[in-house]
RNA sequence: UGACACCAAGUUCA
DNA sequence: TGAACTTGGTGTCA
């Protein structure tokens, strides 16, 4: 109750700040996001970048389903490596306008440079960085947000609470990696990207558990029966 | 270069303020050593007092180190609880002069009052307060500096700078905590109170890290081959 | 056993 | 306001 901003929306907004980092301004609680340090991280971090290659047409995604072995997988895959030592949003967004015929169309592309993903110029790749974060992770009262970014400017980023009840309408304790895994959810779902033209997303996390979970791991739960090492389920399976 | 007192000595020497926090003056860089706002604290306070029981005699010892699985840790043990609001270095020192046969013995003897150690009154509790300083921590060129007291007149203050090299002339980079601890240990070791006849050392240290590493961390570290919780080595063990 | 992430607490500073 | 020194704990996986 004490000073406000003239505007009354409660939807939550975002400030950027010289680092790359953003914050959710009308959030409980305030959490920073710290896109900033993927830049610091470098080659050193192990989470790395996930480059994820949709397959969204019927028979693709058939055809991934009996791949993969197990369907609900089989919607898209990935790959994982590393980002380089200079690895920052204003780096890595090579911001372009083009024109579009369609106003509905947002005109903002920013095409993921070269030297980053090798090998995939041909494609039409554009680059995400997202984080999740929880409050209290563990404790009694946890409380999770997540975000977003897919340019450097201010409004290019997104940013939320996490929901307390997962896409199948089960209540779900918000957890730090539920977070990491809803903010690249996020993302897919929010843009429609595939009808934008984009090909590829390369999505920059910090979260070994989210990486490598939509690379690596993902490959030996969908002929596993989705049973982790120690035998029991893979959780956040709804995500 | 300003002005000097006509004293020429490099000794530090401390000033004791209105509050009972003191100052060393002949020090650079020049810290102040907030033992006055452990009456503040009060019963909030989470560092709390540290009560340490004394094993001194080789018997002792030995079965010590039996009992906490790794011997270096085993020389003494300590129990935490927190300090009353009323808490004061003048209000917790009851001073009383005794006689003493011997005059190389400090006939200063200071009893902590009952009601701040109730079951403990057949010990001889000697009282000590203790802090801990590093200007610039975490710094390039930081400085430490650790001060205890066991009395409320200003000549039963000790105060120095902290070592460049701990105990096993390992050079160290000085911090906070390093000087925090090195603050209690700068009163065991330079005070006979064993000797003295003290039975029972009761430490005022405003530092968490201090006081549950002396009480419950060690107990875990001893029998945990010194790993901390996110499985990596135990810093300051040295101290 | 290891890794990444997310927190919690205290202190010390700039 | 922001940062470093230190610890304990959970979320998750191999």
């Amino acid at each position: 109750m004490a000073q406000h901003d003239s505007d009354e929306d409660d939807q939550p907004r975002m400030i950027l700040d010289r680092r790359g980092d953003f914050t959710i301004i009308n959030s409980e609680p305030q959490t920073r996001f710290k896109i900033g340090e993927l830049a610091a991280l470098g080659a050193q971090m192990a989470g790395g970048v996930l480059a994820v290659r949709p397959i969204p047409n019927p028979q693709s995604v058939a055809h991934a389903k009996d791949a993969m072995g197990n369907g609900e997988a089989g919607v898209w895959t990935g790959t994982a490596f590393n980002a380089p030592a200079t690895l920052s949003p204003q780096s890595i967004f090579a911001s372009r306008r083009i024109n579009t015929l369609n106003d509905h169309i947002n005109p903002e592309r920013f095409m993921i440079r070269r030297r980053y993903s090798p090998g995939l110029a041909g494609l039409k790749t554009m680059a995400v960085f997202t984080d999740g974060a929880c409050a209290s992770n563990g404790l009694a009262t946890p409380k999770g947000g997540f975000a977003f970014s897919a340019s450097d400017a201010t409004d290019g980023l997104h940013a939320q609470r996490l929901e307390d009840t997962g896409p199948t309408d089960t209540a779900h304790t918000a957890t730090n990696n539920r977070a990491e895994l809803r903010a690249v959810i996020g993302f897919l779902e929010c843009r429609s990207w595939w009808g934008e033209g984009w090909t590829r997303i390369v999505v920059m996390t910090d979260s070994e558990y989210v990486a490598k979970g939509a690379t690596v791991w993902i490959r030996k739960w969908a002929s596993n029966d989705w049973k982790t090492a120690a035998g029991k389920p893979v959780a956040n399976r709804d995500l």
